[in-house]
DNA sequence: CTTTTTCGTTGACTTCGATCAAGAAAACAA
DNA sequence: TTGTTTTCTTGATCGAAGTCAACGAAAAAG
């Protein structure tokens, strides 16, 4: 899986030995259209690296799916609250697209993390990654009103945009679809 | 420091020699009530750990100060944003109170990483941690209404109710002390 | 290609938090 | 104590997002 040993070695290179036991790990899927990855209730045991696709990662609250991110290929998707605490999820994450996922399951990164410290590190890094992640997307409903997340969204150019339907768009940034479709109107 | 090493057992034991490499790089500090530890602009290069005390975490948007977080006595308090990235601090962090903390700076930090795998290591739980708080708080915002997180803040009957000024509550719930008076009168 | 379903827009109206303003209560200082 | 400042409450009004409903456009299914 050579875009994971690239995004590695960006991150922090793993010594050779470490790579190949990690290898060992992966679990390639391929997963189709609209197909879920974790459901409502189970304990996400997997971080998964997203080869090629888009998956969405919601919750569903009085019959509404309230999608609180997605994934596209180069991102680890996972529910990583779930996943760290072992506690069920409250989430379901789905493919929006044929997709091919690297699943690592928690109990071999637990033995991995034991093995090499620069996988123990690479652990750290991408907790760190994913807090800067999370904590930006907080920032952004703490300090701003949904048209201006829109107006980030346009700057930094998302794939979100081409990618996503707009009513997925509009749960991703807190509104109603008839809400996002006036603020675009407003410009 | 007994009750950080007390922290650290839980979440993952030290060795002796990690523990006293650690405590060389501690430095106390008395902080007196209304004092900065950080200000806006400047990079935060240090986690510290509240030993007494309560710290405030907020951001000044078009002169109103937005608060973010609070951190109580055994709390890591950081910009753990600016700490990661080096990049410069958008949120202030004021003691509430005279307080006691206690720092390791980000470059004694990262040798003790590499000097030992076991702090390593509780560099990923504490990472780990801080996802797990902001991905919770985030939720609340995304899922929640203002009343909502009011009636949580209640029921987990934080210290924050007794210890703090209710417009600061307000900002932290993400409305105005108006409406948090009126959220009150609800019940 | 036609039919059916999904998606996006628009209008009328409601709801809830923000704003502005005034006054009461509590905390603090002289 | 008294006076001053800060914090909290209440009322009136405003505005942005929600809700409900209708309709046209686009996409999917046949």
């Amino acid at each position: 899986m050579e875009a994971l040993k690239n995004y590695f070695n960006k991150l922090f290179p793993l010594t050779e030995a470490a790579w190949q036991d990690f290898e060992q790990c992966l679990v390639k899927e391929t997963v189709v259209k609209k197909d879920l990855i974790l459901e409502e209730g189970q304990k996400c045991d997997f971080i998964a690296f997203v080869g090629e696709g888009i998956c969405r990662f919601y919750y569903v609250k009085e019959g509404e799916e309230k999608i609180t991110a997605f994934f596209f290929s180069g991102d680890f998707v996972t529910n990583y609250r779930s996943f760290l605490t072992g506690q069920p999820s409250e989430h379901y994450i789905e493919c929006m697209q044929q997709s091919v996922i690297y699943k690592v399951f928690k109990k071999d990164l637990l033995q991995l993390y034991d093995q090499h410290q620069c996988i123990e590190r690479l652990g750290r890094l991408i907790a760190e990654n994913l807090y800067l992640t999370v904590a930006r997307r907080l920032d952004s409903f703490l300090y701003a009103t949904p048209e201006e997340r829109y107006q980030e969204l346009l700057q930094r150019n998302s794939k979100l945009l081409q990618e996503v339907p707009q009513y997925m768009l509009a749960s991703y940034l807190g509104v109603k679809p008839e809400t996002l479709s006036r603020i675009r109107a407003r410009k």
